[in-house]
DNA sequence: TATCGCTGCGCGAGCGATCCCGATACGGCG
DNA sequence: CGCCGTATCGGGATCGCTCGCGCAGCGATA
């Protein structure tokens, strides 16, 4: 099968089964009207040539490209690829991308894009005029860019917005941040902590501050207070280092730390090992992200799993099947989990007294 | 720029600029017998207007299609995914692959196949049929697979073989696996090491007989056995385990150990651990690959760093350069490093006695 | 001065598919 | 038996771009 140089064509299948080009077209794709019988010819035909169609003749006819644009970050991937970070975004997202598209026929494609405001326009703007995408995944932090989403509702394609609560322009699809945090907040005070700090990631992400959010309310409905306890970092390592010093300086009764980010927790175990604490049994340690690091660290890290491949998953196929319908925008939730290691442990009854 | 919901084409620069449309695609391919005046007015017209190619009809018109086709291996991308193990391939050659084709005006698709000789051509002739790559770059195990060089071969799209040491048709690009496995036992045995074992990778790879090889070659060179000192894993973390335990009932003497794989070394590390055994007082680990995680394990694991992102980059660079090219087949050699971290110390003095 | 050869530019065809629309066959109904 | 709606199928235009070729100018050569 598919011998020869030249590629097979619809014309080649439509001449081998003794039919027009648009009775291919049809049993291709599924169109109405054609006889069981003739179908079947074609198909032994399109089966027997191995004949598959262009993807760039598709689009050329004005049909669908069958293309998924995912948009990543450039700056934070190249950094996190020139330190050999594991960009825990890049691969957990593509796999959940390609296979829900090829489940559906279609295929990804990953650009990465500039966060820098002139940039944007420009590069996204290409892209979209070259690829004529059917469809855009945006991850943080362009997920609330108000010149990417106004883009490409302008050029009426279908959208989804990773890792954001708000509803507005394409669908928005979060893990729940400000529950997460409430999670993972509520479980240490159930280990009878009572002193727990946030290492926050940076305030562009709007994550962050919902991540705050679900931290302060779990607090306040135990009547414990958060003053003091709240540090900002980038989700870089080096950043939790500073705030895990910062925290632990400011406050001498710290027994727990929630870091938005799998390596500012890294950073804080680093931290506290430093400085003669164990952890858990001085210090409980909860990191978000789950990326396969916390697994092999020593102890292995208690974590919010973040189901990025599935909530990329869930976003490719609302895009592909409900991409251009009318209600087709709102929020989906994909829920966290709490995946308890080592790191955590009931407070040190010193501690539990104090408060 | 770029208003209103049609895309503009190659038809409304020419219209803007007062030329025909060949002049304009002449502009934007660098092609020549353009006055500079006139190139100068149509590339006004091209930045006002927001024009850029739209990569289907390029192709379709019979230029190229501006795709590089990544082919991965989908059952231990799956498995690397369902365990959340980091798929240390697809995030690295990702990078180092879209970064080198955005480089140069390509852009990079990645597809998942089955290594099942029967799944083969036809996924993979479906993925040509339908994108028409300029190029093809094939990662472990499928760089040697006959079906597969044939296929692409019959298909005159060059190709790049990751991870290959034979030459064959494409090119191939190693990291020298013999080398670094010569490399990394050199060092074990001036540390004083004497019984160094090895656990390889599955035998389907080529490169875990070159990995053997060279660790035998520096054995050989001081005089030193090797028998009995050899396991194979399939480089997952499971296989480490049993691999190790044989080697360590086997060997009471061992005071070293080369893994195919941080996987592998990790489950060494448990092992060793389980056992009593300190790392690296009684045993030294070097593992193969480098990826994050071992940077973050107790104690922090001396490696091989697997320079997967530069030698994809390389690997693309050459197809979009001189992919059609005469002598653009042979062989390239991207040198791997050993990173010597904490799991490698002198061989215990009572050890080196023995030997 | 007539011819050659090169540069600069445009016209028309064609790539592989889809879509609109028209042509044909067939069955049911008055 | 004639009319009409529906199911089936084919013809031609079209998408955006590149390629081959033809046709002016214009200096250099014989």
């Amino acid at each position: 099968m598919a011998r020869g140089r030249k590629s097979v064509t619809i014309r080649d299948v439509a001449e081998d089964a003794g039919v027009s080009l648009q009775t291919v077209s049809r049993v291709v794709n599924g169109g109405p009207n054609v006889r069981s019988q003739l179908r079947d010819k074609v198909r032994a035909s399109i089966d027997r040539l191995g004949y598959v169609p262009s993807l760039a003749a598709q689009r050329m006819s004005g049909s669908r490209s069958y293309i998924i644009l995912a948009i990543n970050d450039r700056e934070r991937t190249l950094a996190d690829w020139r330190e050999r970070r594991g960009t825990d975004w890049v691969d957990q997202m593509l796999l959940g991308g390609i296979l829900t598209c090829s489940k559906h026929g279609y295929r990804m494609m990953v650009e990465l894009i500039d966060t820098h405001s002139d940039h944007v326009e420009r590069e996204l703007g290409a892209a979209i005029s070259a690829l004529q995408p059917d469809g855009v995944v945006l991850t943080p932090p362009h997920s609330e860019n108000q010149l990417i989403t106004a883009l490409l509702a302008e050029r009426d394609i279908p959208f989804a917005r990773i890792g954001s609560m708000e509803p507005g322009p394409g669908v928005a699809l979060t893990m729940g941040d400000d529950g997460a945090a409430h999670l993972a907040t509520s479980r240490l005070i159930e280990l009878g902590h009572r002193r727990i700090a946030m290492i926050a990631g940076p305030a562009q992400y709007s994550l962050s501050g919902w991540r705050i959010e679900g931290w302060k309310r779990a607090l306040g409905e135990h009547g414990l207070p958060w003053e003091g306890l709240l540090e900002a970092g980038d989700f870089g390592y080096e950043s939790g280092t500073r705030a895990t010093r910062a925290l632990l300086d400011r406050n001498p009764d710290l027994t727990a730390i929630i870091a938005s980010s799998d390596q500012m927790a890294l950073a804080a175990l680093e931290v506290a090992r430093d400085r003669g604490m164990s952890v858990p049994r001085d210090l409980s340690l909860v990191s978000f992200d789950n990326t396969p690091i916390v697994r092999f660290t020593q102890p292995p890290l208690t974590a919010i799993d973040q189901p990025i491949a599935e909530t990329v998953s869930r976003a490719v196929e609302q895009l592909i099947l409900h991409g251009r319908e009318e209600g087709g925008d709102g929020v989906i939730e994909v829920a966290a989990s709490l995946i308890e290691r080592s790191s955590t442990a009931p407070a040190p009854p010193s501690a539990s007294g104090t408060a």
